[in-house]
DNA sequence: ACCTGAACACCGTTCAAGT
DNA sequence: ACCTGAACACCGTTCAAGT
């Protein structure tokens, strides 16, 4: 609109509202010139190309998503709200997630809220290694999560029926685990309850310290 | 070579051998096509178009993946063997992560360890509803997992140093755990650790029961 | 310093035409 | 039934030329 002089802001701006608006395949360098009202080749001049512009936009939007409060009575609960925190802010933003999956921002797109964890676990009582080894579970575990929701929702039937393949099998004996299973996943539920057990793992530490990696042999699995 | 006459299956076989040797992205239809020796339009006929080149692709890929053997003494520990077998599935299959994911297919990906999941489950002494959330939360986990990992594999270095943005923070008090954060990660450990503390957490079952859930208000976190 | 159009080397796909 | 080349409508990017 404003034709005075294109400036960065203006590039990113319009092309973050034409992601949120088509998704990230919208993108074209003529499609982004067009709503600017400008030669396509003006934008390389301001965003050098396709490949750095979205980085700029992920980079962005990332600083966007603003800190997570935890909340919670416990440092557990405290962990599970930071997590349940940052998949709301990034299930408000369907079309990052992907972009930053693309990019390779994945990490970057938990920085937010890893301070919050650090701090967490270090109120539950963790230190050291073991309080890093426990924020990389959880944040690894919330983006993983988020990965597969996204993936899961842009497909929504899957080739074989979802619970064809095994009704036939194992849980014959337990009709109600096959009719669970048959049923669709409620995310809102898996998620907390994921996080919930994870960082009640994490918490309480490994099970029968000696018992562990006693015998390599017996521990290795197969696959034909 | 052969030039007898195109069948469908050759044209998958040189897709694979060309998404395996370069990469999903150098799977261009012309590519192929100098691949087979014939005209671009010639794959058409055989295969429909791109799209369900790849599907057909991936669903064969998958279905070669092979069933998993679990081991170990506890169903804990033969849980965490399927889902390690899966991952170590996979990642001898790179390229094939990102084109699932792509597809839409990361469900299917993991149905080859669906079936020994729900028997470990149960012989775990899981049941209903119940067993089939425990077999679900290690679905997304372990894929989840494989898709954090491989999207950090391919961009090493994120764009803030790994430590630099937290180091401020509130890690002050313990430099071990500042100093393991600013390590890299090492991905083996982090997903058994993870893995086996999520397993550990849905086995023993939720925690004092009457205590969660109580206030919704405590629960909800905030952002900015 | 900033913007432009023309041109290049790619895509996936369609279609009428061959055998 | 199977294969073909020409053509279409797209891409991202480069580059010499303008002001």
């Amino acid at each position: 609109m404003a034709r005075s002089s294109l400036t960065r802001e203006q590039v990113l701006d319009t092309a973050a509202a034409l992601v949120r608006r088509n998704g990230p395949q919208a993108l074209t360098m003529r499609a982004l010139a067009a709503e600017l009202g400008t030669a396509v080749t003006s934008i390389y001049w301001h965003v050098g190309n396709r490949e750095s512009l979205l980085d700029a936009l992920v980079e962005s939007t990332v600083q966007e998503m603003g800190t997570l409060r935890p909340a919670g009575r416990t440092p557990a609960a405290r962990i599970v709200s930071v997590a349940r925190g940052l998949r709301r802010q990034l299930r408000a933003r369907p079309h990052l997630i992907a972009m930053v999956h693309e990019r390779g921002l994945t990490e970057r797109m938990f920085l937010p809220a890893q301070q919050a964890l650090v701090h967490e676990v270090h109120a539950a009582g963790l230190r050291g290694a073991r309080a890093a080894a426990a924020v990389r579970a959880v944040q690894f575990q919330t983006v993983g999560f988020l990965l597969v929701e996204r993936n899961r929702e842009r497909s929504p039937v899957q080739s074989p029926g979802e619970g064809e393949l095994w009704t036939a099998s194992a849980a014959d004996d337990d009709p109600a685990l096959a009719r669970a299973l048959a049923r669709p996943t409620d995310p809102d539920r898996l998620f907390e309850d994921s996080v919930r057990a994870l960082v009640e793992g994490l918490l309480t530490g490994p099970p029968q310290q000696g018992a562990r990696r006693r015998t390599g042999t017996q521990e290795r699995e197969t696959a034909e």
